[in-house]
DNA sequence: TTAGGGTTAG
């Protein structure tokens, strides 16, 4: 017996209709299409799938969508289905998932340019350059390779995937180029860490008459950001604000970024002050900006602020928190927001790489490392973070260890790996193992040395006294050393009273006129060490013409949750006269045991004693005499300072720490020193 | 009926 079907099945072109009108805002739903669904076959009528497919993609039911599809007879009609099921796996945010349902096509389907186009962004988010030129070879059989969507996706796969030369060489073939190709270029450029480039693409498409409109302007404004050309970022700021362009909140967001980011505080808080809407991204910017710039303390605020807002710190704001908590050594706050994380949040690389550089910046090698065997899944940068860590923490050999089990990952290491493994290298005084690694990296790992791997090696060679060796090694070197490499050098001839040698690195840092106050500084020590007291008068002078003042020394503890610092002759500590009275009795209890003062850490044409008045007054000591009076006995202390660590403090702080029994771990500007017992862990490479 | 935009770890 025949069924007796409803009429309007029968009517296949106003079903049809019917099916292409439905939307996720329409009222027909899922249960509705599931119906009809039934009925079709009951109707045998499956030429209407490729609809019926296109209808349930509209309204989000995929998997429906998808199997609709495969069941029906496959022909032409049906792409304009498979575009719908592709865009909306797409919009559901799984690449991978739309990637699937390109490469289910039926052979008989003709893909068309929003097929091939969806496909291409697909691989964009994935990041997966093999299955985009897959894409790109059926694409261009298919004719569609001069069509501008296609290949405007083609730019964002090769510029997302760092393969700008195929970008550019896509780029130049298209015969008609529209502001999304142009803007997809400038962006290309900036991720790739070429703003130079990405401002000349700009400047290029403003000569071929293509209109700018707000997307093109964030790449710009990020390139100004990179180049630090705020003067060209405010002037793009001024046009946005003179011709009333639409301020949305990712244009203000990427200015208060530029903004912070060059240090323009003041504006930056003003741009975001002004936002008409800030979501957790605009926050992060203006966060972050006061954190990697130093200002800890501001970037903390912000990020009360933020959360008291009533929007939830996500991963980005934990991670500039955590950035400036690390700065200063706040490793209580620091702990909370280990903790926080752990409650609330999955515990992604980015957060675990942060929160572990916290412990490490804390002085907490041990949480480091308790973190670091935690987490299981470790890429790169972690690695990286753990090998610095082991590093600055004076542990050469567990730096090498670790290194040599990253190889045994198949992970491949990088310049940052490298890097950090010749500093941990040098600072425990490893230096043919450091020489070694220096020339497997350029030889076997094929890693073109940097200034800052040459700063390592040559530091490395220095330290352990062989200057000369440094120096010839920079002679054989094709490039001409940069002021930080012979920064380096001239250390080393100093801490190992190699002076003849330093003066004459010392004249060619001169040579170059350098600006920066501690390079100027270093080379004064130089000569005072030489007691070339006219050179030093001529350098000091030279320090006080180029208009900044030396960076004062500071100190910093934390003591029972809060931080205090310390600056050297500070009186207006409360503790103050405390403070005084407990270094005498530390330096006259350093005395008897052999403790002789190195007043030539002072670089001042002195008398003896007040010299000794002036080392025993150190920031450093001024911590440790409050942290000892504040603290119950046995407590580790922990220093956080600005500058390098003095000679003469170095070997005060081994007596102190055998005097009162005390481990103290001093942080500088460079590295860790573990002190304890009498004895530290760089093994006095200082 | 499809392509391009902001922050965050070593």
């Amino acid at each position: 017996m025949r069924m007796q079907l409803p009429a309007f099945l029968a009517d296949h072109r106003r079903l049809r209709r019917v099916l292409s009108s439905s939307s996720s805002s329409s009222p027909t739903t899922v249960a509705a299409l599931t119906r009809l669904h039934a009925l079709l076959v009951v109707s045998s009528s499956q030429n209407l799938f490729p609809s019926l497919a296109a209808a349930y993609a509209r309204v989000g039911a995929l998997d429906a969508a998808e199997s609709t599809l495969a069941a029906s007879p496959s022909s032409r009609s049906c792409i304009p289905a498979w575009n719908a099921l592709l865009a909306a796996r797409s919009r559901a945010g799984s690449p991978g998932a739309a990637l699937r349902v390109f490469r289910a096509l039926p052979s008989s389907a003709r893909p068309d340019s929003t097929t091939f186009t969806l496909a291409l962004t697909a691989c964009a988010r994935l990041g997966d350059l093999d299955a985009a030129e897959a894409v790109r070879v059926r694409a261009f059989a298919a004719g569609y390779g001069r069509d501008v969507f296609v290949c405007s996706a083609l730019l964002h796969v090769y510029s997302r995937c760092g393969a700008m030369g195929d970008a550019i060489r896509v780029f130049d073939g298209m015969p008609r180029k529209d502001h999304v190709a142009w803007s997809t270029m400038v962006a290309g450029f900036v991720s790739a860490g070429r703003p130079v480039e990405a401002l000349g693409m700009y400047s290029r498409m403003r000569e071929h008459g293509v209109a700018e409109d707000e997307v093109v302007m964030v790449g710009v404004i990020q390139a100004c950001t990179l180049t630090g050309n705020t003067r060209m970022g405010a002037s793009v700021h001024g046009r946005f604000l003179r011709h009333g362009m639409r301020m949305d909140v990712v244009i203000a967001t990427s200015l208060v970024d530029m903004y912070a980011k060059n240090g323009h505080f003041d504006v930056a808080r003003q741009v975001f002050r002004m936002m008409p809407y800030r979501n957790a991204v605009s926050w992060n910017a203006l966060i972050s900006g006061f954190a990697q710039n130093g200002h800890a303390d501001e970037a903390l605020d912000l990020f009360r602020e933020m959360s008291t807002s009533g929007l939830q710190p996500d991963s980005g704001a934990l991670v500039s928190a955590l950035l400036a908590c690390a700065d200063v050594g706040f490793l209580k706050l620091g702990k909370s927001i280990h903790g926080f994380i752990l409650r609330r949040l999955e515990f992604q690389c980015i957060l675990g790489t942060a929160v572990l550089d916290m412990y490490s910046k804390c002085g907490s090698l041990e949480s480091a490392r308790k973190l670091f065997n935690k987490l299981s899944s470790r890429d790169l940068v972690l690695w990286n973070a753990m090998i610095a860590c082991c590093g600055t923490h004076g542990c050469g050999h567990d730096a090498l260890a670790l290194f040599q089990e990253l190889n045994e990952t198949g992970i491949k290491p990088d310049h940052a790996t490298f890097a950090s493994l010749l500093s941990a290298l040098s600072h425990s005084g490893l230096v043919e193992e450091g020489k070694f690694w220096f020339d497997r990296m350029i030889t076997e790992f094929g890693i073109e040395p940097t200034e800052k791997h040459c700063v390592c090696v040559v530091d490395l060679l220095a330290r352990s006294g062989l200057v000369e060796e440094a120096n010839e090694m920079l002679a054989s070197m094709h490039t001409e050393p940069t002021i930080p490499i012979w920064v380096a050098l001239l250390s080393g001839c100093l801490n190992n009273k190699k002076l003849e040698l330093g003066e004459t690195i010392a004249k060619k840092i001169l040579e170059s006129q350098p600006e920066d106050i501690g390079v100027l500084a270093l080379v004064s020590n130089l000569y005072a060490a030489a007691k070339k007291w006219d050179k030093v008068r001529e350098i000091r002078k030279l320090m006080k013409d180029s208009g900044s003042k030396k960076v004062p020394g500071y100190s910093l503890i934390e003591v029972h949750g809060t931080r205090h610092a310390f600056v050297m002759e500070d009186q207006s500590h409360p503790q103050h006269q405390e403070i005084l009275k407990m270094i005498s009795k530390l330096s006259f209890e350093m005395r008897k045991m052999g403790y002789v003062p190195r007043t030539e850490f002072v670089y001042h044409d002195l008398d003896e004693d007040v010299k000794e008045q002036l080392l025993s007054y150190h920031s450093e000591r001024l911590a440790i005499a409050f942290g000892l009076l504040n603290t119950s006995p046995g407590t580790r202390l922990v220093i956080i300072k600005n500058l390098r660590v003095c000679g003469d403090c170095h070997d005060a702080i081994k007596y102190i720490s055998k005097i009162v029994d005390r481990e103290i771990v001093v942080r500088d500007a460079k590295r860790f020193h573990h002190f304890k017992d009498g004895a530290c862990s760089c093994g006095d490479y200082w």
